[in-house]
DNA sequence: CCTTGACCTTCCCATCATGGCAATCCCCAT
DNA sequence: ATGGGGATTGCCATGATGGGAAGGTCAAGG
């Protein structure tokens, strides 16, 4: 198989699994007379795989310690589900600061009268020098 | 003032204050006879405009236009408040993606031992060639 | 056998905002 | 005049991804 039908199938763009290959996120491939990559079905499925844990936001470099847990048959499961606590851990953090940042400044907008006038508690609010966040 | 003072004034590095003049954020400022670039007291309020900015997670073009209408004593507020809600869904559209990203995981995770044994449906629900998402 | 078009290759560039480092220079106080 | 702290520019890196260019390959059909 060559690399666009792999790329369809697991649903990472031919670019990706280059650069994955790059980066030795995946081993290199073999190669055709011409010098195209061929991929066998098994591959399909690492991708897949990665593909997956992509999705569900695992940097690369915990997708290379995931991978290795997935081919190693005699892991322990305690060892993937604390990286998968570490990357929800990681989510928590990012949806927390995102949340703040929603709450600061809907907390200005709601303020705001939103019409043809100038003034403008969402301009204040960037303006002053008192430190958003807290809304005591 | 130096930029070093302007930068603890307003909380943005020195460094960033010299790439926001690179992008005309803000306007080129005066230099010293010897090159050093010499601020006023104004210029610490737009840093610090852009700071909080920042920290609401407007992305900087968004800020461009928000210190355009700051500056334009005669804006309609409207124009800021829609700027604001549009960050306002990017934001929750984000945290939406993220929260996606969280449920997928915990509900593999919740079904993962997480002691010595091999299995782990975290590695095998990332391996499925089924999507993940919805849990049905 | 040759052409054509789809596909592949590598390489470079861009994103977005930020930090780090290095070489050089300025400024002020001793 | 000298030393040290700060400023200058410029280059590189991040993380994961896409875009595009220039050129090579492959298979189907004339």
């Amino acid at each position: 198989m060559n690399i666009g039908e792999v790329a369809a199938a697991s649903g990472v763009s031919a670019k990706m699994i280059r650069y994955y290959e790059s980066i030795a996120l995946i081993p290199p491939v073999g190669r055709s007379a011409g010098g195209y990559r061929v991929y066998q079905a098994p591959d399909i499925d690492t991708l897949r795989f990665i593909h997956s844990a992509r999705r569900v936001g695992f940097p690369v470099e915990r997708i290379r310690r995931l991978l290795a847990l997935w081919r190693d048959k005699g892991r322990a499961s305690a060892d993937v589900k604390s990286l998968a606590a570490a990357h929800i851990a990681d989510l928590d953090r990012q949806i927390g600061d995102l949340q703040a940042m929603r709450r600061s400044l809907e907390h200005l907008a709601a303020r705001c009268h939103g019409d043809d006038r100038p003034d403008c508690p969402i301009l204040d609010g960037l303006a002053d020098p008192v430190p958003l966040g807290r809304v005591g």
